[in-house]
RNA sequence: GGAGGGAUUCCCGAGUGGCCAAAGGGAGCAGACUGUAAAUCUGCCGGCUCCGCCUUCGAUGGUUCGAAUCCAUCUCCCUCCA
């Protein structure tokens, strides 16, 4: 059977591991790199899709315990599916789960057999097998759906990870024998903590199971960002060149940058639109907080080389009397510039990849940008 | 004209002899945020030569070792009676 989702390449750069290329879905394509909005709770807040289309959205996330919870996958599947719940057609890709089980930490229990949980709504005990998460990605009826994984947290130590890993592979098995939907594909996830022999060992055991595409988990979890990008470079030349390679919950500006360097084809981040919602924007220059009072009388846009619906109608003091204001207009205009920030930095370094002048973009994009951890 | 009540640090508002530079909100200022328990959370918020000192609780004077807190007078505000 052909896999629901597969990757082409259009083309690999020379200078890094950088490449550019199209996953195609039964929803249509996504060009790759690409970046991909967090709508955990089957929207992506703030925003209607016909904003996130304009904005250039190619592919949304999902989650597969907040809709469990809340409305429920079987209220979901009685609506469509969740595409057609939220009124998105574009392809979208549903998590696990596997990293509520690792952030909700006090709240759970890991098992051999699966996790038990409770509810952070109403504090009723639930469970999650590898299976029982297929069945709900199934019935939500996203484009891929994540296998169900152990995250595990930065400063773990390697016994815990390689017991969280092997056990990440063993529900992957689970995952991929339960599954059965002709529409949807199947990523497996890629774990190992901060070790690199670990790390191999987690891609080999995936990628001996051959699922449509790879996610990097455990990642952007507290470690140092250097690390991170070490890690990426022992992790991504075990993943098959036809396999999309996912870095999971990765997303400000420097890390995308160096992620496509790397190897990356896709990434999500809440940190768009979170830091949105708090009053801050991303520029080339790094990010800047627009709520603070050096913008009250700046009447310039957010980005004056930005295409957003933002930039080409408001004033960052506008939009700072917005935030100050507690009109949701603030945080809408914040998370459109944001989203769109990320995305254009998508196209523009496909593009630069397709041009083959990847590398001096890179050089570029790090002559303006600004911040304290590199 | 008479009888009550009240004036607290930017605002609201606790505090009725020492533990008060004064609770708690709000506003303001700043920081954090990376597969979203987040339009959230944290810190600061009289001044200074900052492990101590100085100036504040309507004004002035007084009682007391010590007052935002007690007394007197004054100013302004509110309520009621005539």
């Amino acid at each position: 059977m052909e896999m629901p989702i597969y990757y082409t390449l259009d083309k690999q750069d020379e200078r890094t591991r950088a490449r550019a290329g199209i996953l195609h879905t039964t929803r249509g394509e996504v060009k790759t790199p690409v970046f991909m909005p967090v709508g955990t709770q089957a929207t992506v807040k703030t925003m209607t899709p016909e904003e996130l289309k304009e904005i250039g959205a190619q592919i949304i996330l999902s989650n597969t315990y907040h809709l469990y919870l809340r409305p429920g996958h079987d209220l979901v599947a009685e609506a469509g599916g969740l595409h057609n719940f939220m009124h998105w057609d574009k392809p979208i890709l549903t998590d696990s789960g596997g990293f509520q089980v690792f952030s909700l930490n006090d709240l759970r229990k890991v098992q051999e057999d699966g996790v038990t949980f409770r509810s952070h709504i109403d504090g009723s005990y639930h469970k999650f097998t590898p299976e029982k998460v297929m069945e709900i990605e199934m019935a939500l009826g996203s484009d891929i759906a994540m296998a169900f994984d152990q995250c595990s947290a930065y400063g773990d130590s390697r016994q815990d990870i390689e017991k969280a890993l092997r056990r990440t592979t063993r529900w992957a098995q689970r995952c991929k024998e339960t599954h059965h939907h002709d529409r949807q594909g199947v990523f497996g996830i890629i774990q190992g903590g901060m070790e690199p022999e670990l790390r191999e060992l987690s891609a080999k055991e995936l990628v001996a199971m051959d699922f449509c595409g790879y996610g990097i988990g455990g990642l952007s979890v507290g470690e140092p960002k250097p690390l991170m990008y070490q890690l990426l470079e022992h992790t991504i030349p075990f993943i098959p060149e036809e396999k999309p390679r996912y870095l999971m919950g990765v997303g400000s500006p420097d890390c995308l940058v160096e992620g496509v360097a790397r190897g990356v084809d896709m990434f999500d981040c809440v940190l768009p639109t979170r830091v949105a919602r708090n009053g801050t924007v991303f520029v080339p220059t790094g990010k800047l907080v627009i709520r603070n009072a050096q913008y009250a009388r700046d009447f310039r846009p957010i980005d004056e080389h930005c295409d957003c619906y933002a930039c080409r109608n408001y004033s960052r003091a506008y939009i700072r009397h917005l935030l100050k204001a507690d009109e949701v207009l603030g945080i809408r205009l914040t998370t459109i510039h944001n989203l769109r920030h990320l995305i254009r930095l998508m196209e523009e370094m496909r593009t630069a990849i397709l041009g083959g002048y990847f590398q001096d973009y890179r050089q570029e994009f790090w002559a303006h940008y600004q911040c304290d951890d590199k």
